[in-house]
DNA sequence: ATGTCACGCGCGAACGGTATCAAGTCGAAC
DNA sequence: GTTCGACTTGATACCGTTCGCGCGTGACAT
């Protein structure tokens, strides 16, 4: 920067003016300025800025599991958003407890970030969590700690569940089965309350619904699917709603391997609409939620929290949209 | 850490000494400092450190396509390897070619990243990527680039190709089309270079192979599979062999909805074996290419590069493997 | 008992910017 | 012709760490 300053003959003050547009310059001495800098190809170091400005101009993105691909598009709408108001994202996983202990405790509190992104999966510590939110802003995703009022970009997922359960009911299942997420989640807990809500419409006792906590992943879908569907045919479900889509891929799996034809022995149905939902045999039915918007609204949302200036809008639960493909149908004739 | 050195009765060198282990401090004193630290709850301010260490315990990583999980498998790797050195990771999309250059040029070149992983896609300006390097090591992943020396980190992958179409092959079939990944990608090369040599092995003529070009997406799976299956049925061939596992499952949807049989009427494979190959209707055959280990192999790399102390010790290709499944099997008799 | 030496420790100067504030220039108005 | 003010510009302190030096003190050898 002294270099460019000497090369343009002016001093360094009349340099930053420049290159962040703060105080008056006069035409000239700018235009100097601008040849100087690329002449000489000149980059502000960041370092240097952030730590004058206590601010980093970087965001943290923590994300339980890079390969459900809700998630990936959620980042993806993550670093898009934040790309464009030229901020940076540090990816962290959260894949087990101690990535998620070691990489997000210190992540924050070094100044190194201004805020984050977090992506709450199955795995859960509200206490690290919290901790982060000492440091600087932080934004929930696809998530809502009913404690604290942590400001949370969310999807309509009772509406979706309730409708995507009441497209099943409608469709003349009696028997139903749930495989939910984790009960800590709030978002679980919607889509439960969604689907027992369906089925109270439809005159159905939601108590008479099985419900089985998985965590989220594919195996745990498997399993449950296994330990539900595992009984004499009288008393097996004709249909089971998954909390999302990769659990929902796990029942498939399951009844693929244990012959059960979907949907002709039993409906399924997921949640998320991952790109995969309509490449699997029998296509998923499933509700839609727009991760790539989710995403970016979070980090707008953060990015704006960062900047204080806006007070922090909150955005109302994005719609979420069933999608009915073939994976849910009539129900076999008894 | 000024306070933090008051607190403990020490100067600011000696907290600096205790916390990096550089130079030598009492134990009381040592002691005295981290009791101040930990009452004060203090963490070192990152910006600081990496203006006056000129590096900034930061990485790169640039990635074409967060939903391909072939890429998030490996960005996972990358994360996970340098959360293990304690670095951090900045995502950039080169999803679209405006996102590439505005992300990747600013990025190295500001002293926020000592160094960059690069998984190239589809896109490719190698200038942006020389550009790069002129700033700070880059490791490039599942990728060479035949002008520069870059260091890289790949599979297998001829070898893959190779012994996947001799599979193919082995099962009878004569009529081989092949939608390959773009010319300018040297992975793609050595995959078609592959195939033709299982072909010659076999005693077939490589030449009569059908070649399309495609981008690695499932879009341009669908559409070379609908220009080459879309024939009469007697010059059709029976065998696809697809690049990436995102163009044969585009392929298989071209099929389902053109109402061929797979692997009935065609057989298909793909390669690098991503968590859906199994799951799709019918399972992919395919060549598994150890992605999260290709992460962490190139983030260790580049962090021994950035480090400077090992000399670049370039990893020898990763080992592939085929995985025989349902979407290849013998041709149907004519 | 005294001179040396090594080991611990603290001072102060960078690292590369930003922002405050005082100084300087110039035109206009009295 | 002088004063005042608007408009630019430059010098400088500071952000929080790291690290090269030099100094003081204890131990050891003579």
């Amino acid at each position: 920067m002294k270099d460019v300053a000497e090369h343009a003959n002016v001093s360094v003050s009349t340099v930053s003016y420049v290159l962040n547009n703060t105080g008056p310059v006069s035409a000239d001495r700018r235009a100097r300025v601008m040849n100087a800098v690329r002449e000489l190809n000149y980059t502000p170091n960041e370092s240097a800025r952030s730590l004058k400005r206590q601010s980093a101009a970087t965001v943290g993105l923590v994300i339980p599991d890079l390969t459900n691909q809700f998630f990936s598009l959620l980042a993806h709408g993550v670093v898009r958003a934040a790309a464009l108001r030229d901020v940076l994202v540090v990816l962290c996983s959260s894949d087990s407890a101690e990535e998620a202990e070691s990489g997000n405790a210190r992540l924050l509190r070094s100044q190194r970030v201004d805020g984050v992104v977090y992506l709450t999966g199955s795995y859960e510590s509200h206490t690290a969590l919290l901790e982060l939110q000492s440091v600087g802003p932080v934004v929930l995703v696809d998530e809502r700690i009913p404690g604290a009022d942590l400001p949370a970009v969310v999807a309509d997922g009772r509406r979706g569940a309730r409708e995507v359960a009441a497209l099943v009911v409608g469709l003349g299942h009696k028997r139903f089965a749930c495989i939910a997420g984790p009960t800590a989640l709030w978002t679980a807990e919607q889509r439960l309350a969604g689907y027992r809500e369906a089925l109270a419409m439809g005159g159905l006792d939601p108590d008479s619904m099985d419900v089985l906590i998985g965590d989220y992943r594919q195996d745990s879908g498997f399993e449950l699917a296994n330990k539900v569907l595992s009984v004499p045919r009288a008393q097996r479900p004709t249909a089971l709603l998954c909390a999302n889509d990769m659990m929902a891929i796990g029942a498939l799996e399951y009844c693929r391997q244990a012959g059960l034809d979907v949907p002709g022995d039993v409906s399924i149905v997921g949640f998320d609409d991952v790109p995969m939902a309509p490449l699997l045999t029998p296509r998923l039915t499933t509700v839609r939620q727009p991760a790539h918007e989710m995403g970016m609204g979070a980090a707008n949302l953060l990015l704006d929290l960062i900047q204080g200036e806006s007070e922090p809008v909150i955005p109302a639960p994005y719609p979420v949209q069933v999608v009915a493909r073939e994976s849910a149908a009539k129900p076999a004739q008894d």
